[in-house]
RNA sequence: GCGCCCUUCGUCUAUCGGUUAGGACGUCAGAUUUUCAAUCUGAAAAGACGGGUUCGACUCCCGUAGGGCGUACCA
């Protein structure tokens, strides 16, 4: 291999969202790009007018901004080439490496059922092949078929699935051009993957087969062959492809839980490629790591268990003032407020205490709500049987204990420890009533921390409001 | 039907002929603990099956089974 810069591409067509596995796809290509220095491109194969549509494609804009894989250059739109498509078929007639073929889909179809019934593989052999030129029907619709080599083998050196060989026999004069002109998917891939300089061409392996029928047309046309690698397929939790009408998610559905983009980079990265037995990186280390040899040959199962202990692991180890603007972007993207200066602030000082239990942002958010309670508070129903005369006069003696303490929680957890001493009870029987006077509910942050962020007034505030309301 | 691909704990995976088959998620048990988490310790848990090749196979070869993809004027 030379030194031949690499330029890898994703090339969705947009007819849905950006599904996981395309995710993957996308982020496999950026990995390899930015790991060689090279460039990764985009395509949107929008060659299906009735099925593609605008929405679809900035799905997958937005999909791919949150996952922070960032494209080089505009996005390319297929739809746009179709007459460089046609002039590349033009060229291939030209060559005699292509030819017209008027056999209308009646006569295809008989010939397939013929082929069928006698046993034979269904593959259509055009009689327009080696026909003369001069008996061809003036004014009637035809299409261009790749005039394929009917004896050898093509072979696929593939990356990932190693050396892969097809008599040709088995392989068809495939369409280039239907019969209103436009190319069809397999040749404008070809095309257009030539003219944007694609080195490496790293996509799902249901189009194992499609790169041998590929590699004829770059043949046809003498363009040089390039790598392929074709990775597994992700399949849902059954093990059935994750599929759209499976109740397969989009991307949207996981930023909408709240998982890190980096944390989503992080766990698909580790689908079906491996760097020994790293299983919590950064990008910055995946993007170093990342190479071709490493990647699996059997598709992997979606775990969103996992997916959820990798972004706890990447919410612990985030700055805080990281975490706060990835909520804010969580709280855009849902169309809710904007967050107050206060609440900011609240927020931040927060963050150590929550941060180290959360598994997604709404966690974090769920964490903070005692921020945002107004007084009186109402517990809820497992917080309300704490509360009885015992644990409201307990909350009385505490609140007039805690009248000389700094209100910091390290030393409110002295004054804590000095008063379950006193009173003869464990920690847990004093904490918990306090939580559900400062939080209305059973769980909570350290009510330490809870006690320092809030402050001394409203903390003593919401412990008398409880011990009174006996 | 034909062609091609795949197969290690429940799940994601390491291993590139010689290991007590390792790690992670999950599960279970214990520790810790102001709740929930987190954390720590420990446990159970795997080479689909059958043949070869070899001194020795998870690893190489053949077959079987199961799964997937393709076989369109869809992409």
């Amino acid at each position: 291999m030379s030194a031949s810069p690499v330029v890898t591409r994703f090339a969705p067509s947009p007819t849905g969202y950006l599904h996981i596995g395309g995710a993957r796809t996308a982020l496999f290509n950026w990995l390899y790009a930015r790991h060689t220095g090279g460039k990764f491109l985009l395509r949107i194969e929008d060659t299906d007018r009735a099925r593609s549509t605008p929405e679809a494609t900035q799905a997958i804009f937005e999909g791919l901004r949150w996952l922070g894989l960032d494209w080089d250059g505009e996005a390319v739109s297929q739809f746009g080439r179709l007459e460089r498509h046609a002039e590349v078929a033009r060229e291939m007639l030209a060559r005699k490496t292509a030819y017209r073929c008027y056999a209308t889909p009646a006569e295809i179809d008989a010939f397939r059922a013929k082929a069928k019934a006698a046993g034979r593989p269904p593959l259509f052999r055009s009689p327009w092949r080696d026909a003369d030129p001069a008996t061809a029907p003036k004014d009637a619709p035809f299409v261009v078929r790749l005039r394929a080599p009917r004896t050898g083998e093509t072979a696929v050196q593939d990356k990932v699935q190693g050396d892969v060989t097809w008599k040709n026999e088995t392989l068809d004069d495939l369409i280039l051009l239907r019969s209103d002109g436009v190319p069809t998917y397999m040749h404008a891939v070809v095309v257009d993957d030539h003219d944007m300089g694609v080195s490496h061409v790293i996509r799902g392996d249901d189009h194992l087969t499609n790169a041998a029928r590929q590699t004829l047309i770059y043949r046809a046309m003498d363009w040089a062959v390039p790598v392929f690698a074709h990775i597994p397929l992700i399949h849902g939790p059954d093990g059935a492809k994750l599929s759209k009408r499976h109740g397969a998610l989009g991307i949207d559905a996981y930023r909408d839980m709240g998982f890190l983009p980096e944390a989503m980079r992080n766990y698909l990265a580790r689908l079906g490629w491996s760097h020994g037995n790293d299983e919590f990186f950064t990008t910055e280390q995946a993007v170093e790591w990342f190479d071709l040899s490493h990647l699996g040959k059997a598709p992997a199962r979606f775990d969103v268990s996992k997916l959820g202990h990798l972004s706890g692991q990447h919410i612990r180890s985030a700055q805080d003032a990281t975490l706060l603007s990835e909520i804010e972007a969580f709280l855009a993207s849902q169309h809710r407020a904007d967050l107050s200066a206060d609440l900011r602030g609240g927020l931040l000082r927060a963050m150590p205490g929550m941060k180290e239990r959360a598994k997604t942002l709404p966690d974090l958010l769920e964490m903070a709500r005692f921020l945002t309670e107004d007084r009186p508070i109402e517990p809820d129903a497992s917080a309300a049987k704490l509360l009885n005369d015992t644990s409201r006069s307990m909350l009385t003696r505490l609140t007039a204990h805690l009248q000389n303490a700094t209100w910091t929680a390290p030393d409110l957890e002295e004054h804590f420890r000095d008063f379950s001493a006193a009173e003869g009870l464990g920690l847990g029987k004093i904490a918990q009533p306090v939580r559900v006077a400062l939080t209305g509910r059973t769980i909570s942050p350290s009510v330490f921390d809870m006690m320092e962020i809030l402050g001394r007034d409203e903390s003593l505030a919401r412990l008398e409001d409880c011990a009174r309301a006996a």
